[in-house]
DNA sequence: AATAAGTCGTGACAAATTTCACAAGTAGTA
DNA sequence: TACTACTTGTGAAATTTGTCACGACTTATT
């Protein structure tokens, strides 16, 4: 299934091609360089090159890349015709907001449903997706491979073990504990005060006249 | 001001080591070595003790760091002390949630004003935080250095041009949007749909018994 | 056909980051 | 005091990531 040469740098980069790939070919462009996306995307266009050619050569010397071939490739790369599903536990502010988000645009991902414990929230929809009981966490989440935590932090290390339990292959955790999962399974954390705090202190601290990442 | 020395991936989990350290002293520990901390942050021992040597010899040998000693000393290099002004532009879904949390935890940042276009918004508050109309940026953002982008992506561009003639030194972006700023402005992107595309491939791709980063 | 301009793919290098592994020192105990 | 168990701090090696710079090829133009 895996092309294994491609560096985690380079995969997380994809998804984000793939985004201004598809916003200029509804410009109507069919070709384009990887000094032009560079500038589009902020990342040097050497990098980009060097990410394109872990596929193989993708683009033609003078001329460029082709859009339309080159968005075909990162369809099936990325699996875009393939849906993959997702439970969302915690409904609260942040799981509210993305909800309605839904991650929709050109997204093989979907939110499938969502877990709570407020009895306000049970039995709703957000964005067309349902609201059940974490109670009903077993019964409902089989063939969800991927969860998406927005609830307290004291709670993520039980809901965790819950869906790991289940199946679930991969976590993104917005909360601020850092879970512990089996080797098999992927976690992203994105902590969002973190990254506040951070920048904060890049600020302070570092140079003013340096690159933005 | 600086330390320059310290390393952009070491500076990007102080934030994280300040907040387990917080965490420890409130369940009253005094001590703690590399190898317990690497547990409950999930660094590498190793490299949290590399970490903590760039700013000298915090620990000691057979005994492990002194927990409020330690935090002393983040305190004063994270400059918890010092509050820094934050202001929210688009206070949409994930504004709005942001508002509520306002990164209130032990943290050195507020977010102190929000911008909008929304009639409905302006003039009220959200989780004590006054809302204003986006006309009046220019003369209420004096002083504040950081912003928070949560509006559409095709106003970004805009947007941060303003930002940017208000003297803003660095942007927090959830936007798809990748801006265009100055060389001694830092932009940290969070780019939430491409955070799960990109875990999505992860879990496609890549041999199911590797390490969680 | 010849020339100029543009662009890829990549070898080679450089920089950044992580990890190994161990000497040196500390704490605790008897 | 002597002994054991632990843990730091860091050279050195390994790994990962990013960048330079150029040969080779394409397109466009005259
Ligand atoms: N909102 C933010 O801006 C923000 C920023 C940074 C981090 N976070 C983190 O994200 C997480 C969610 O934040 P939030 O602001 O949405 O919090 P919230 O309190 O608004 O939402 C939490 C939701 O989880 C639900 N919940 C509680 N226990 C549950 C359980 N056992 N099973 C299922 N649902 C349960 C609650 O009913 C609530 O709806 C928190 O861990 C928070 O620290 C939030
Ligand atoms: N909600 C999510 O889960 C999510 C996920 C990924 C990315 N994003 C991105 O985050 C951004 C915000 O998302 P959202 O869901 O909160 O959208 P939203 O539409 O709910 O909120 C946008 C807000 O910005 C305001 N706004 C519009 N133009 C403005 C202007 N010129 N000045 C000030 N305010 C203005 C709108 O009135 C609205 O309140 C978008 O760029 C979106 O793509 C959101």
């Amino acid at each position: 299934m895996a092309q294994n040469k491609i560096p985690q740098a380079t995969a997380k980069r994809l998804p984000l091609y793939y985004r201004f790939l598809n916003n200029l070919q509804h410009q109507g462009k069919t070709r384009v360089s990887s000094k032009e996306l560079s500038e589009a995307v902020k990342v040097d266009s050497a990098t980009i090159r060097r990410d394109f050619s872990y596929f193989g050569a993708l683009g033609k010397k003078g001329y460029g890349y082709n859009v339309e071939y080159l968005l075909g490739f990162f369809r099936k790369t990325l699996d875009q015709d393939e849906l993959t599903e997702v439970a969302l536990i915690g409904v609260g502010n942040l799981g509210t907001a993305f909800l309605h988000y839904n991650f929709m645009k050109n997204n093989n991902t979907k939110i499938q449903m969502a877990f709570d414990t407020s009895p306000d929230k049970i039995g709703t929809e957000i964005g067309g997706v349902p609201i059940y009981h974490i109670d009903e966490l077993e019964e409902r989440i089989n063939g969800v491979k991927v969860a998406i935590l927005t609830i307290p932090a004291s709670e993520a290390d039980k809901i965790t073990e819950r869906l790991v339990d289940k199946g679930i292959t991969g976590i993104l955790n917005f909360t601020p504990a850092r879970i512990t999962v089996p080797s098999h399974i992927r976690v992203h954390h994105i902590d969002l005060a973190v990254e506040l705090q951070s920048l904060v202190y890049f600020l302070k601290h570092y140079p003013l006249d340096k690159e933005n990442d």
